[in-house]
DNA sequence: GTCTATAATTCGATAGAC
DNA sequence: GTCTATCGAATTATAGAC
């Protein structure tokens, strides 16, 4: 009877509550990042991101669930498979602000912390795992993959040292993928 | 005339400050750490914070002023030099909170990211200038040790990513050795 | 579903007694 | 130099009208 297509009005909130979480959180950190000012950004009053959300701390879980794309990586030529992964991490930085209000966060509280921790452990490692020869280093192996990339992001997205933002995405490719490459494939030093 | 030692009472409590601040800001972040928990860490009274630095911000400067030792590194035979990068960073680390303190904070707001663009510049990039080869390179070379140097610390002392925490020192340095070794004296790929 | 009003905290900062 | 008391502002979160 009353099954039309189901597109409620606040679907449309809720998007814009969460993009503008987003950019808050990513410019500001989880601290400055306040309700009040998320919801005016959104065009919306305070109380409904309470009503959607629940608390501050809901509306962050929503705003970073982030999906790496990375199980598509495995499938590679093995001996170029850090350039690749140094590519797509340039896209996933590039093109979307969840990143950086991932690591802005992480670098300031505990939840935060505690959530990339968790992608690491459900993302990274799987992959890690059948890319590497010996099961038992791929923890210390992709740790270091883990380094390298989030300290990337860290001085040219969130610190935005200046050599760093200037960096060209081939220069970035051309220096991280050998590293990267070491971390994954090379025999441990 | 009563030029005898000069040892004030107040040096011991700036201190005391000081150390507990390190510590909360390493701990909690610039907007969590607060200073009434500062000075209770402290046991003094809150008031006095603001007496000797006048805000919060000048609390915040006065405590992560950090000097990275690394002009002695430029010494070392060139062919060498990133395991010694390596192993002089890991140093710093292990034995200081004033590095987590300014990554953290310099995570979370511009005052702390300008702070570490300012470390940077005055004391990475001369040494990075006497190191290298060409110049000309010189800042993305800097940047890019920076990037493996600031990531391996955000993983391993503020994210506190399990298999990074779990490397051993000589685990570091033969990896990150050869990464750094290249950053800063290979051909330009 | 949306908004107003406000409760309940908490913080940085100030004034002033001792 | 040190502490007590407090102000003013900002925040999350809630209660309830429409």
């Amino acid at each position: 009877m009353t099954d039309r297509p189901r597109v409620r009005r606040s679907d449309a909130t809720r998007t814009a509550i969460l993009e503008a979480a987003r950019e808050r959180f990513a410019a500001d950190g989880y601290d400055r990042a306040t309700i009040r000012a998320i919801a005016a950004d959104a065009g919306i009053d305070p109380s409904m991101v309470m009503r959607y959300y629940g608390n501050k701390e809901g509306l962050f879980a929503a705003a970073v669930a982030v999906d790496l794309g990375l199980p598509g990586l495995s499938e590679l030529p093995r001996d170029t498979v850090g350039p690749a992964v140094a590519g797509h991490f340039l896209d996933l930085w590039e093109g979307n602000e969840v990143l950086t209000a991932l690591v802005r966060v992480g670098a300031a509280s505990q939840a935060g912390a505690e959530r990339i921790q968790g992608v690491f452990r459900e993302q990274l490692l799987p992959v890690a795992h059948r890319i590497c020869p010996d099961p038992e280093q791929v923890p210390a192996r992709a740790a270091l993959v883990a380094s390298q990339l989030l300290g990337l992001a860290l001085t040219r997205y969130v610190l935005r040292i200046p050599p760093a933002v200037d960096l060209t995405r081939e220069e970035i490719v051309a220096w991280l993928g050998p590293t990267l490459q070491r971390y994954l494939t090379a025999p441990a030093p």
